[in-house]
DNA sequence: CAAAATTTGTTTACAAAGAAACAATCTCCA
DNA sequence: TGGAGATTGTTTCTTTGTAAACAAATTTTG
């Protein structure tokens, strides 16, 4: 009863292991962690994927679109295309009628190399929920889909 | 058609909005976001309510096996330790039988404290998955505890 | 129209989290 | 027994992301 806990699955979570921000915590390390494993040699961060592919099917996008889309903040955008500029991978446009504004696009090469990024990135996803059936991970992206307000 | 991109709710993600990552990611910061609108005041940060939650209910427990259980890496526990002892919450000890471990116990007061803040913090995860019916969201908890291997 | 308020992106300073190298201790086995 | 290897925690360095202050351009409004 009072033993000191000595391995991992002895561990009492009370009610926290119902708690959704702990166990949506739990599976983003997870996913990352795949990641990794699988397509770390592309050196391409989630990340700098998801602002890519973005990018594929709008070209000529707002910076500031982007990151509300993307949730990623603005000082933390600049720095993501200033990466991916330094790359070659993208180009930067001030349009006329808002001189604030920027707009993206990708370089030809960059192009190329996302669609193709897009065939391992996408193969990857499907492989993510190998321990829950098909019907099951259609279901668990649904209610994601609905809980951040998709679809 | 070539029209820019102009509004949020204008832009393709093309198969992006179905990759369990990416949703994952925005249901994160969702769930961070209100956390800080509806706790924010109570100066506790969601991991730190995790450690120390966990430390209410595995009381002594080894601060590997924490730090196993959560998945937060050692190094960074070992911040997260200090500086909740610097806050007179937690207490560390070392045992007789392996001197390199650390056996972490809540102080009394910290007692007191964390049961109370797990109060509101239980209203809050519950409050978290309002666009969500109870049985969708039942469903949703399960199909994540299932994902990350839990139960 | 002109002043005030807002939007957009950048910069600077900082916080959160991880990686790698390290020291101390423990385990295992020849 | 004693030495090789593993475990535990810490330190240092780096990466990733945020917050706040700012400058420039635009919109709003009195």
């Amino acid at each position: 009863m009072d033993m000191p806990i000595r391995t991992t699955d002895e561990v009492n979570l009370d009610r926290l292991d119902t708690a959704l921000g702990f166990l949506m915590r739990l599976a983003q390390l997870k996913i990352y962690e795949r990641f990794f494993e699988e397509v770390g040699d592309h050196n391409l961060k989630p990340g700098e994927f998801s602002v890519l592919w973005v990018l594929l099917h709008n070209p000529g996008i707002r910076q500031s679109v982007l990151g509300q889309r993307l949730m990623i903040k603005r000082a933390h955008m600049t720095k993501l295309i200033r990466s991916l500029e330094d790359q070659g991978l993208v180009s930067r446009r001030i349009p006329d009628d808002d001189r604030r504004a920027v707009e993206i696009t990708l370089t030809p090469a960059a192009v190329t190399m996302v669609e193709q990024a897009g065939d391992w990135f996408f193969t990857y996803e499907d492989s993510v929920g190998e321990n829950l059936s098909a019907a099951e991970r259609r279901q668990l992206t649904a209610l994601l889909r609905k809980f951040v307000g998709l679809g």
